[in-house]
DNA sequence: CAAATGATTTGATGACTGTCAACATAGAGG
DNA sequence: CCTCTATGTTGACAGTCATCAAATCATTTG
């Protein structure tokens, strides 16, 4: 298994269809599992954190060692940290001893666009 | 204990001052707090998909009785209504025998600003 | 190679959550 | 007052989750 670029679900492709405002159509079963799944993500305080650091980054990433101090053991930012990863919030790479971790391309957006009003 | 326009938790009022989007600056232990127990009332697929029932409803309101099948029984329609109240996103208030919920004013917009993009 | 540093994985545990059946409450209409 | 319909509440249970300590992996450096 390869540890570099490390792959997200296919939550980047989920966004590419479902990016109708929540308040424009009923959504789908299907649908509505992928959503869930995404704000899930960020529905933890410490998740968010991170997210929220990464995210204010400038340049839009950042070392792990850079915004671990949120109050949680080391091996806990890391396992949120692939959470964010796995619901493709979050796309991380390796370089040299250190991991950096960025926001991934077009999820605020997708998800701005969900909560966007329609009337 | 009243049981008409049952009274929300301070969500709108947070809503009135953590509307700066998650990019722009760290944000703090307790304001990721009150922002997570957002996110974390729309991380249910039965949730998510009847608070968009109520959304994409023309005048943003709905009879509990017009979205509730949704796969699960009535009682468990009945608890994710009360926690989506009880996260500040919806409202509820009862006209004769039935109860009907509408989204908070708000809440769509103060999402929205949190996801939009700095850059 | 050995030691040190940065990060992930594993295993265990206590807390939380979604679900349903059964029961309770509220209003409408006989 | 009684019954019927529409919702909400309680209690129980199975599954999920956040957390940490300990072990492991990856890279750099002595």
């Amino acid at each position: 298994m390869s540890n570099l670029a490390l792959g997200s679900t296919d939550l980047n492709t989920t966004m590419t269809w479902c990016c109708q405002p929540l308040g424009k159509e009923e959504l789908s079963a299907a649908d509505s599992e992928k959503i869930a799944a995404m704000f899930k993500a960020l529905s933890d305080p410490v998740r968010l954190r991170l997210f929220s650091r990464i995210a204010a980054r400038p340049g839009g990433e950042a070392c792990v060692c850079d915004i671990q101090d949120v109050g949680v053991s080391q091996p806990t930012v890391s396992h949120h940290l692939r959470k964010l990863r796995e619901a493709g919030l979050l796309e991380s790479e390796r370089r040299a001893s250190w991991v950096y971790y960025c926001v991934a391309p077009g999820v605020l957006a997708a998800m701005a666009g969900l909560l966007s009003q329609t009337s």
